[in-house]
DNA sequence: GTCATTTATCATGC
DNA sequence: GCATGATAAATGAC
């Protein structure tokens, strides 16, 4: 039972997908609208991973990697962050 | 619970990752993470199989046998711990919904 | 002890 | 060929 188990595990990322663009959306919304605090709370979690159709758990690996890679290579994501920088700044608006 | 790295920060002033630098001075930097060998990853399974908390006696024997520190043994035990309630949490959610050719 | 993390590595997508 | 999601070592709060 733990072989099968442990099996079904290991192929957790060997068949990883891409999430989608509209969760991709949501997640970066919310990293660069706090991008002061980038730790969202276990209840944001949970409405995050609602609205992105993902589990909670990959919420958290989403942080993680987005958090580790923006802060090695700010210059890449500039771009990135001036985009929902000025989204979240047309929402304001309106 | 708040996030650890975030926990002594008075105000709200200062970049996003700015306590990374004061965490640790010039001499006490991270130890890299190294990839465990397979021979050391079936010893630690097979003594995780017999029993999942190890006293401080067992652990300094399996130490020195596979050639890791008791605190190594002591951090993988932890995480092999909480790999196995994962590992019992993932049945619950998604029982199986794979071959969910999902196209943007 | 648990557990949310950081960091490097792995496996895959495209 | 890197981008991306998941996992494996390692740290620290509690």
């Amino acid at each position: 039972a733990v072989m099968i188990l442990r099996s079904r595990f290991l192929d957790a990322r060997r068949k990883r997908r891409n999430f989608s663009k509209q969760a991709t959306e949501v997640l970066n919304e919310y990293f660069y609208s706090h991008l002061s605090n980038p730790y969202p709370s276990e209840e944001a979690k949970e409405e995050l991973a609602r609205k992105c159709t993902i589990t909670v758990s990959q919420v958290s690996n989403w942080f993680g990697n987005k958090r580790i890679r923006y802060k090695k290579n700010i210059g890449k994501f500039q771009e990135e962050a001036n985009l929902y920088a000025a989204k979240t700044a047309q929402a304001a608006v309106s | 619970h708040t996030s650890p790295y975030h926990y002594h920060h008075g105000g709200l002033t200062g970049p996003p990752f700015s306590t990374d630098v004061a965490r640790h001075g010039v001499l006490n930097q991270r130890r890299r993470r190294r990839p465990y060998t397979k021979f050391q990853l079936a010893e630690l399974e097979r003594e995780f199989t017999a029993n999942e908390f190890i006293s401080r006696e067992m652990r300094e024997e399996i130490a020195t046998r596979v050639g890791l520190n008791d605190r190594q043994v002591k951090i993988w035990f932890q995480n092999r711990r909480m790999k196995k309630k994962r590992m019992l949490h993932r049945g619950e959610h998604s029982i199986e919904e794979d071959e969910h050719v999902g196209l943007n």
